[in-house]
RNA sequence: GGCGCGGUACCCAAGUGGUAAGGGAGAGGUCUGCAAAACCUUUAUGCGUCGGUUCGAUUCCGACCCGCGCCU
């Protein structure tokens, strides 16, 4: 009986080697990259992302890199679109689509959907967001619960976004998002799955990280959020993300030079700890400890697809 | 050597004669369209040491130790 083709896919907090190990596994396999790290979606923003270098991308097709102005937003829904798009094309030229990245809701949004309800309204959420400033997370949460008690007792009190989606989405429909999640996720068809998980030891994982920022400092992270500052100001969102936020208040006078690495550091791991803690929800990983440049740990991947490409009778 | 100030968790730090706030870090967790976001849980029988007063001391008293500042 025909077998769906194959998906890999490498997740792993940041730091731990998913670039390193992607291209690895595209050279091996005649792969192409799908890039799954939302911030890594935004034009110039290239240093504070850790994105791949140029050569690093001339060595395999990558797609979902640089795809969002800096000024522009995107989505979990809006990015599970796009992936599903490229991965079609993917097989369609019959290479295997890698796709590698650290944003665990996009991941999921891509692989097992989401529910198919309306999109976020800009004007509400504005709204909202001055009433929970004005009155308290508290009265937004009142307002949920009369609207989606369900929904209500799930989300905590103190959840503004949460709570603010969950408002949108009743409003939107005229029915309680509890309801709208009976229809389901649209989940990803046409594909077998095979997930690598990167799992390095906390204590190496948080030196790398360490090394990592420096490096990133060295390498012009302050001239690139200078420029990004300079042409778009406070309208390129990605400039509140992880190392940008903290360099931004560094331009700003706020703190000093030393004290930004620190926080960018940080940010960083406690960023690593979230991504995992995510990551071990995921179901049917592969998990391999260690790091994606290592050679036990590559051997062990291609292990891992070799066997989904070819199952031993 | 003298005088003054201070010593509370891994770090910063509040505090009271009645049984140790808060923040950060660390650890664990949540997540259905801003997710590199947001949120939740958890961490000192212990307050420099030894005595004393007291029903009761981290708090008051004494001595000592350590740090900082000033003076000689």
């Amino acid at each position: 009986m025909p077998r769906d083709p194959l998906l890999v896919v490498i997740l792993g907090p940041t730091g731990s080697g998913k670039t390193a190990l992607s291209l690895e596994l595209a050279a091996r396999f005649h792969g192409e990259i799908v890039n799954c790290d939302s911030v890594a979606m935004y034009r110039e923003f290239r240093i504070g992302t850790a994105k791949p270098t140029a050569e690093e991308q001339a060595r395999a097709p990558h797609h979902l890199l640089d795809v969002i102005e800096p000024t522009n937003f995107t989505t979990a829904g809006e990015y599970a679109r796009m992936a599903r798009q490229i991965l079609l094309q993917i097989q369609q030229r019959a290479a295997l689509p890698i796709v590698v990245g650290g944003t665990g809701l996009y991941l999921r949004a891509l692989i097992d959907g989401l529910f198919p309800g309306p999109e976020r309204s800009e004007e509400l959420r504005e709204r909202l967001r001055e009433r929970a400033h004005e009155k308290g997370a508290q009265y937004l949460h009142r307002l949920l619960q009369r609207m989606d008690s369900r929904s209500a007792s799930r989300i905590h009190a103190n959840d503004v976004p949460k709570m603010i989606r969950a408002i949108e989405v009743c409003l939107a429909a005229k029915q309680p998002m509890s309801e709208q999640w009976k229809a389901g996720r649209e989940p990803l068809t046409g594909f077998e799955i095979q997930r690598i998980g990167l799992d390095p030891n906390r204590a190496e994982l948080y030196r790398r990280i360490h090394e990592r920022v420096l490096g990133m400092f060295d390498a012009g992270l302050v001239e690139e959020t200078q420029q990004l500052l300079n042409h778009y100001g406070d309208a390129a969102r990605p400039l509140s993300s992880i190392g940008y936020k903290q360099v931004v208040q560094l331009l700003r006078g706020e703190i000093d030079r030393e004290a930004a690495v620190d926080a960018v550091q940080q940010a960083h791991r406690n960023y690593a700890k979230r991504q995992m803690t995510w990551f071990r929800r995921e179901p049917e990983v592969t998990w391999i400890q260690g790091f994606g440049n290592q050679i036990g740990v590559i051997t062990q991947a291609v292990a891992a697809v070799q066997n989904r490409l070819q199952p031993a009778p």
